[in-house]
DNA sequence: ATATTCGTTATCATATATGATATTATTACT
DNA sequence: AGTAATAATATCATATATGATAACGAATAT
């Protein structure tokens, strides 16, 4: 079972990914999700406990089912 | 996309599951996740908006993969 | 050189998850 | 009736995620 940090580390790093597919920058995914940019820039970089609340938020910006985050972690 | 609560509390939900299928006592999960009962009960009930850090606990305690808590959620 | 964009980081305030504890309800057992 | 076990709920304290804002650095363009 992966620790706490590095399952929010590897969210972070998946939400980045996603981001940056579809070619939008912190900002403005920020801004779609009603959340502060710079907690935007914490997510990603996996420098917070996320809570449903955001991951929810933040997949439904990007449009990508909840699971998508957590697919396959251990 | 489902809300946060709807997710919380599905998420409760499957925890509650498979502590039954395990049977053990809330109580008893508390205890081997280091959460409070009262907490516990909340999880379970989807009264809360749950953090990483407390699913991974609770994964944990339970032997499954953190995934299972959010598979196929959209 | 200097703006501009993008990401990062720092600080402080606020909202809320969780801890801690007590109480209550229900069920089962004696 | 009484006791024990389990779960639910209420209250208050504490820890921390997030909001809000500012400052900074790097890259790019003008």
């Amino acid at each position: 079972m992966a620790s706490e940090k590095d399952i929010n580390a590897e969210i972070g790093r998946r939400i980045r990914q996603i981001r940056e597919k579809q070619g939008i920058t912190q900002h403005e995914l920020a801004l779609r999700c009603d959340i502060e940019a710079s907690n935007m820039c914490r997510i990603e970089s996996g420098n917070t406990n996320l809570t449903v609340k955001t991951m929810v938020r933040v997949c439904s910006s990007l449009n990508v089912p909840f699971y998508k985050l957590t697919e396959g972690i251990k």
